[in-house]
DNA sequence: GTAGAGATGGGACAAATGTCCCGTCTCTCG
DNA sequence: CGAGAGACGGGACATTTGTCCCATCTCTAC
């Protein structure tokens, strides 16, 4: 149940969690404290303890968009642009409450698997990136009430954790339109 | 202007694009032909020089859905599943019109790439990640009105070039609201 | 205990988007 | 030239989805 960046995807990230826990210190977040900001380089990469992170951006009214998010036992950092190219933050990472996280540099854990762990980074990045192509897939394929159904069915705790209007931002609908979609849910299972 | 898949990105394709240049056979594919279809393994690469294909999937409804475009001078295959992973296409890969394409087999362009060019797997997963990251948070972040109009002024010959219908199923609306949004923009220049 | 902040479900209405359909236009084929 | 196929723009209407709002509920701080 491993997540590197906000995608809930199964890759190995042993090597990569090895170092962070015998090199990494407790850092605790508060509620909306950010990891990095859109535009910044993120420098650090953790393994979150207890609590959860959000991945986000602002759309074009300035709101808050959820991407992804990153739960206890994940990984969390910008891999996407500040890990593989050392380039600003494209989302937010924000404290969705209060959280304890375990964190390394990047240049440490980078130093680290170029030596140990030659292959790393080629792995990761093929994982991730057909992990990001079948997201990308979703959202031209699927409707907002499939994702929420497939959402439901693979990650039940998830749904039951969140507040609704992460959850619905993270389907891309709104917190009214999920209320329906649960509503025509409970609703089709009572008849 | 490379393409690899159908992620318009600016990819250093080279290595790949020579050896296609150098060992591939020329074949031609009339409208509808199909280089892969969902649930084979993509045993081709190709370099396209007349015409255009399309990647498209299946929704819940049996609709096509276009997920993006290869175009003359781009690459065309399943890099993610096939070529990554020798793992059957999410995608089928449709010629738009007839279409010249040289072509060589997966797995000599492996072979030649782990040979010659150890590095190419790690760079073209990484900036592919890179790009199909940015694809999916633009599906998050932006309405397709605005996506409408980055296509248009990145790719103003595509939108000129290809029917309506694709062009809206890749923007993930109907033909009908396409038109909506572009009258609204003649309109607005009108004024 | 109590007041305030914030999350929640849902009603009423507005806006966005899809579906169906038609007349027109272009192109090809005979 | 004429007929049929297919792409196109757009009207009329239906459906989906968003916005605004409110009453309720829970939790925390004092």
């Amino acid at each position: 149940m491993a997540r590197l960046n906000e995608f809930l995807t199964e890759i190995d990230l042993s090597a990569m969690k090895d170092y962070i826990a015998d090199n990494g210190i407790l850092k605790v977040y508060a509620k909306g404290d950010m990891i990095v900001r859109e535009g910044q380089v993120c420098r650090y990469l953790g393994i979150v303890k207890s609590g959860y992170f959000k991945y986000t951006a602002l759309n074009s009214n300035g709101n808050e968009v959820v991407t992804g998010f990153a739960f206890s036992g994940d990984i969390v950092t910008d891999y996407v642009r500040s890990f593989l190219f050392d380039q600003p933050a494209m989302v937010y990472i924000v404290a969705g409450c209060e959280a304890e996280v375990l964190i390394v540099s990047v240049d440490a854990v980078r130093r680290h698997l170029k030596e140990r762990h030659p292959h790393f980074v080629t792995e990761a990045s093929s994982r991730l990136l057909h992990e990001a192509y079948r997201r990308y897939l979703d959202c031209h394929v699927k409707s907002p009430s499939e994702r929420y159904h497939e959402l439901v069915t693979h990650n039940p705790d998830v749904t039951k954790k969140l507040p609704v209007n992460e959850v619905a931002s993270y389907l891309g609908i709104s917190r009214r339109h999920l209320n329906r979609i649960r509503k025509a849910e409970t609703d089709g299972r009572l008849q």
